[in-house]
DNA sequence: AACAGCTATGTTACATTATAACATCCCAAA
DNA sequence: TTTGGGATGTTATAATGTAACATAGCTGTT
């Protein structure tokens, strides 16, 4: 990894969430990062090896939570709008029955977004708790 | 529909195809729409309603296919990189499968996005025919 | 060592996508 | 008729993403 890599990496990895590009060129500024294209270099090659996946919702950038996809299973996200927090799993079910919708269209697929958007556990009971105040 | 929210629904069945909010914008320019806000607004309405859907992975916007989709499944679509087509499905399967890993973890979900990019079986052929020349 | 080619880097400028803030208009209900 | 809410219009600006070009550094070959 180089060394803008690196760094993108890093941070990501310690936010346990979501961040954007311009999130992390703030972050990095001190650290030597001055302009987007540096962040967004990073976050390509990050992608594309499966270390970081791009969240289409939220115009942002989460750190792998599983074995560093190197997997083919499609990541399925689900998306706190409360605290922020991406949750990644696989589903063999899910994935399969993608697979063969595409195959029975002959629709050749180069990637896959799954992304569910809402309220965690967490911030549901923090919210019903705030309610009876 | 009030008139702006007819222009952009009118334009974007024509399209076939999803268009960005700047799209749209230019296209309608001489029927009266000047700013994005113009637009946006009219989408973010017709998006409300299920008249037409946001497409996450390429920022842009689609009529529609199936029942002006009140039903409360969830759209998977389909998107060509070479001719742009988005197609529209529903999937039961998938539906409930979702549902459940969602139930699982307690999560209450407001919003589904489930887009696979990729070729379509026309855009194959044409390419794989192209090759041999 | 000198060179060639490749990748990473840095920098400026710009393109694209989306929203804030505020003023106005129009229509339906009291 | 007035008044309150939604739709509209306009300007400015924020947020996200790329193009184009110059430079630096590394690696393998001669």
């Amino acid at each position: 990894m180089t060394q803008n890599e690196t760094l993108v990496y890093q941070l990501l990895c310690d936010a346990n969430r979501p961040l954007s590009a311009y999130n992390i060129l703030d972050a990095l500024r001190d650290k030597g990062i001055r302009a987007p294209l540096q962040v967004y270099r990073a976050l390509a090659k990050l992608v594309e090896r499966g270390a970081v996946h791009r969240i289409e919702s939220v115009n942002g950038f989460v750190a792998c939570q599983l074995h560093d996809c190197g997997g083919s299973e499609v990541s399925i996200f689900m998306l706190c709008t409360q605290c922020e927090r991406a949750n990644e799993f696989t589903d063999t079910s899910i994935d399969s029955r993608l697979q063969s919708l595409g195959n029975d269209r002959g629709f050749q697929a180069a990637h896959k977004v799954i992304e569910i958007t809402g309220l965690c556990a967490d911030c549901q009971t923090a919210q019903t708790a705030a309610q009876k105040h």
